[in-house]
DNA sequence: GGCTCCATGTAAGGAGTTACATGATTCA
DNA sequence: TGAATCATGTAACTCCTTACATGGAGCC
């Protein structure tokens, strides 16, 4: 129960939300849980993990029990009365800025696109269009915690994936028609035109 | 042009990036870009923009010239030769993991809402969509970077934000009508039924 | 007995946030 | 001359990544 920040980091609220969605994990646990999220970008290593737990530990948010009927040093973590308190506050403590866009690397690169030779340009959005694909096929196999209390917000929140990556996808196959309305296939003509387009600099 | 990582972080590339569709600039004025940026969660701090400057003129990839008719230590930066390379090898980098859904906080909170009363879920998703249509407003204000020598990325890239909050907004619709219709608005009958569901927890 | 998981930790190094600190330029 | 803006940097702190390190449990 150490001093602490205002509020919760979002890998902290996150873990105390696993947590408490379990009732009851260990810390390997909640990494498992976190490996396998369909968002790709989580935090999911040892070494971000175990602190943030012990932080939580520390801020008297979860209780660690050693496990019974084991000899390790396994631990198993609850989230305390003050704990869901700070979840439920960490919940709803969004901020305006939540409402705007987030960082998307694929997005970040195509604002420079006009680098790329209309060759490269076109790989590019090919590559995107199948990465972005790839994850709506994993995203059909993927179901929420069954171990969860409860998987309404669970259930919603993989609705929301859904949608962003289909949103991408709208967006990728916007980008590829502009491309080609842009630059019509000339067929076998004149392919020199084309390879020099987008190629200011040298 | 000290020995660097085998790929450019994103900070980086994208530094590199608002440095190269400007020709010339200051690091200063990387940062003005940063912060007029509509993605949220672009880190725009000096204590970030500046050494990661300071890393690309080390790699060789930017050059710092000391800008004459100003005696502050003012440099103008450009891309070199090879940091342009470096710019198109990192654009190109595409990894498939970027395909997925990426962090967003709001969807983050919704996967533990089970923790919330309905009243609060009903003040959380209400908040996320004002929030949401706030970013989409903003957007509408939005001009790509006019003094960019090319804008048909910048262009592109802001199509894509448009999308992906119109995404977050259609989700957060959903989520609505579906509480909605979980939990018909029992005209002034029987309040009590309403405000128990869904705190299982004391 | 050996392999695969389960389970926890630590240490080095890099990077971002925030706050501190300084000074030139421009315009009214 | 004063205020706002342009312009750069540094230092403390925190956090994450990656790799190293250890050992029990369960199963064949």
């Amino acid at each position: 129960m150490t001093r602490r920040r205002a509020s919760l980091t979002e890998l902290e609220g996150a873990v105390l939300g696993v947590i408490w969605s379990r009732r009851s994990i260990t810390a390997y646990g909640v990494r498992q849980r976190f490996l396998s999220s369909p968002t790709r970008g989580w935090s999911s290593s040892h070494g971000a993990i175990y602190p943030a737990v012990e932080r939580l530990i520390r801020y008297g948010f979860v209780a660690a029990d050693p496990a019974r009927s084991d000899r390790r040093a396994t631990k198993t973590l609850t989230v305390t009365q003050v704990g869901s308190e700070a979840l439920r506050q960490w919940l709803m403590g969004l901020e305006e800025w939540m409402g705007g866009a987030t960082v998307d690397p694929i997005r970040t690169r195509v604002n420079y696109f006009s680098i790329l030779s209309l060759e490269e340009r076109k790989s590019y959005l090919a590559d995107a269009e199948r990465n972005a694909r790839a994850a709506l096929a994993e995203l059909q196999d993927f179901t929420p915690d069954p171990a969860a209390h409860d998987s309404w917000g669970l259930e919603a929140a993989s609705v929301g994936i859904r949608l962003e990556v289909e949103a991408r996808l709208k967006w990728l196959g916007i980008l590829r028609e502009r491309l080609e309305a842009e630059n019509p296939a000339a067929p076998e003509s004149d392919p020199g035109q084309c390879s020099s387009i987008g190629r200011t600099e040298a």
